[in-house]
DNA sequence: TTGCGTGCAAAGGTTTTGCATGGCA
DNA sequence: TGCCATGCAAAACCTTTGCACGCAA
């Protein structure tokens, strides 16, 4: 049996905000901050509730930086299909690339077959250093 | 001025019960978990305490695997380098499985070659389902 | 004896949930 | 009108902290 979904303000507001904030990693407590300065206003509640629905759609990346225990969220653009394929997310800097790339294909066939579990690539993030933070680690 | 340092059964039984689960991710709830098992206790906090002090001095590794905002904790053989895996967390049934595979380093090398991005393996969590939650999807 | 370590309970901060109300289709 | 979404407050959750007592050296 199907569920229905209803289009809100709340929803619509929310949305926005992270379309706004594309390249940003934003905690819950971010994002009210924002929409309090514009005057808008959505719940706590409301907000977490909508946020576990994008990620489980692929529309929001939900990942936790070392250092502070928050989670962070931060939005794909879904006009390519973020669905099939990976992300590389900096642990310093926290920008997202996107990674298309036929050998991580493979692997993932590989651990299908061999290890017998189906990864969904729309949900994995892999963590580290990214080119210009890695340079500036090592200059340190 | 130096500060004393004593040593105490609580703090013995922790870094044994440490050192027998080299490889594997344990929360603080796994580990009263184990303690408990063995008749021994040691008091929440204690161990939070001490786990503190450890990742402090780099016996022990601490992160959190994204999505549950548990803090795990491992700890790490000062002889050699923290073994390179993956993990793969089941999104059916929350099981979490400990990949170690040679494939796995490959693609970390390409990764960091043709990419320019060092990915701390430690961090990255495959999403997707296990055999047994693959097969009862097929079956629905 | 000194003062660090411990256990308990309470506090802290983030996220989730129960319930009555609001509002989309 | 049906029923999903929302807001509020309380609960749940993991982790930290204050305080008095215990215990290593």
């Amino acid at each position: 049996m199907e569920v229905k979904v209803y289009n809100t303000r709340q929803k619509t507001i929310i949305l926005e905000m992270l379309k706004n904030n594309k390249n940003k990693h934003l905690t819950a407590d971010d994002m009210l901050f924002i929409l309090s300065a514009q005057k808008v206003s959505v719940s706590r509640a409301t907000l977490y509730r909508y946020l576990d629905v994008l990620v489980s759609t692929g529309d929001v990346k939900k990942y936790i930086l070392s250092e502070s225990d928050k989670a962070c969220y931060q939005y794909v653009d879904s006009g390519k299909s973020c669905k099939e394929h990976f992300h590389l997310m900096c642990i310093d800097c926290g920008t997202l690339q996107h990674l298309e790339c036929i050998h991580i294909n493979e692997i993932i066939n590989h651990v299908e077959k061999d290890h017998k579990f189906k990864v969904d690539p729309g949900r994995v993030v892999f963590y580290g250093l990214c080119e210009e933070c890695m340079r500036n680690k090592q200059e340190e």
